[in-house]
DNA sequence: CGCGTTCTTGACTGCTTTCAAAGATGGTGG
DNA sequence: CCACCATCTTTGAAAGCAGTCAAGAACGCG
């Protein structure tokens, strides 16, 4: 709220994967070195690595694993957020990864012997497969307005990992477009649906921040469950 | 074609993984050891693993994870083919995996010293999640009539790394409302998409095998690429 | 041979796309 | 401080692809 004030220096990147799993003190030594290699990506840019390194972590701003056809169609496959990791490697067809914001991104640190930071990166990839199963059961079976707030209600909780959310409050910096391009609709499709949503009193979104009234009617009325209830509990069993 | 004629014992599973990267006497050793503890889980059934074992390996069938809702439509997310590695933790919410055809499964051996072994599952892996994002791709962007020929176009690939096509043709157990809950369309309309590619000579499909009669047309009307030509060069670095 | 499952067909509905153009919006330079 | 431009959002009308409902035909299995 007022913009002087954070709450603490820590990273969007770290807080998340701090949620995933306690990290040692290694493991924050780790991230801290690695964070220092940080590099900007500009919006709308492709996201690459040096060649030595194979994965990537954000560290803040939006981007996307992109599929491109010849004829100008797209389709967004995986949203990456501030903590997630990502592989450079295989891609084998058009697979690209883009900014969709400005990106600040890094490699991903060695684990090295912090147990900790090896559980929360491997927590990080069964959530990856989650949210990948996800959204292949939204695009077959959800009609427009499931599938954004279906997706809305994932995304929030994947920000909230990170400490990004205030309530049920997020700041979501894309254009309908985009959101159409991850969707399997079209940007006018996803403007008449967001219109809906907005009439029905489902959301609220103007510059740039977008808010669910009741996200627990909401996940009720789609069958959704947060992907970390009870993954959670099983990282607690460590 | 003689139906009385096997090329070797090998099962499908093994020749998959083979072709993935070359695996030692060890790895292979590991594999025949597992397989003793096979176990068959009858069409419809959903297929579990022993509490002990976190990852599955299919040895010959078909199964698919699957999401279901409460009003009775359902998802098809992934096929599992012989020689596909399948994990059982995770799985929060309603994710469930089926068996579509009789199915033979084993746990995932110990990867020991092997590095063959070791680097064909992580090439599976790497594979899967390719599978994942192309479905997204498909189920995405793709009308009916793409959304089929692109998924057999990779099936029948898939089904090629384990030895198991015949040419441009396979075995394709699968019922059309299967198909349908794989491709995110209703029964109805799969049956009316298959018989325009029949009529449009794309494809013949009866008694359970089907063909594709030019596979080539096809993967470049659809910007198919096949998912291993980029990957085994990849292997063949090691 | 009989029954259940799967496939096929028709008519109608409806969600989403397409095409086109008019409004907002926000950042930039004069 | 305002004009200007590019980008993004909004709107309308028409067309199309896929879904729904229902019923009959074909198939496969015991």
């Amino acid at each position: 709220m007022t913009p002087a004030f954070r709450p603490t220096d820590i990273s969007p990147a770290v807080t998340r994967l701090s949620a995933l799993a306690p990290i040692g003190s290694e493991g924050l030594a780790a991230l801290d070195e690695v964070q220092r290699q940080r590099r900007k990506v500009a919006a709308h840019r492709e996201v690459t690595l040096g060649s030595g390194n194979r994965v990537g972590l954000v560290l803040s701003g939006w981007a996307a694993r992109v599929r491109h056809w010849s004829d100008g169609r797209r389709q967004i496959m995986h949203v990456l957020l501030a903590g997630d990791l990502f592989d450079m490697e295989q891609a084998p067809d058009s697979v690209s990864t883009i900014a969709l914001t400005p990106v600040e991104i890094c490699p991903m640190p060695q684990v090295g012997a912090d147990e900790g930071l090896a559980a929360a990166f491997a927590q990080s990839r069964v959530l990856e497969r989650l949210y990948l199963f996800r959204h292949i059961a939204r695009l077959g079976r959800l009609n427009a307005v499931d599938r954004l707030t279906d997706w809305l209600l994932e995304t929030r909780d994947r920000l909230a990992l990170a400490g990004l959310t205030n309530g049920n409050g997020f700041g979501l910096p894309l254009t309908q477009e985009t959101l159409a391009d991850l969707l399997g609709l079209t940007s006018v499709h996803v403007n008449r649906t967001l219109q809906l949503l907005r009439r029905d009193n489902v959301l609220e979104w103007s510059g740039g921040a977008l808010r669910l009234i009741d996200p627990v009617a909401l996940a009720r009325h789609l069958d959704y469950q947060p992907a970390h209830a009870g993954t959670r509990q099983r990282v607690s069993g460590f």
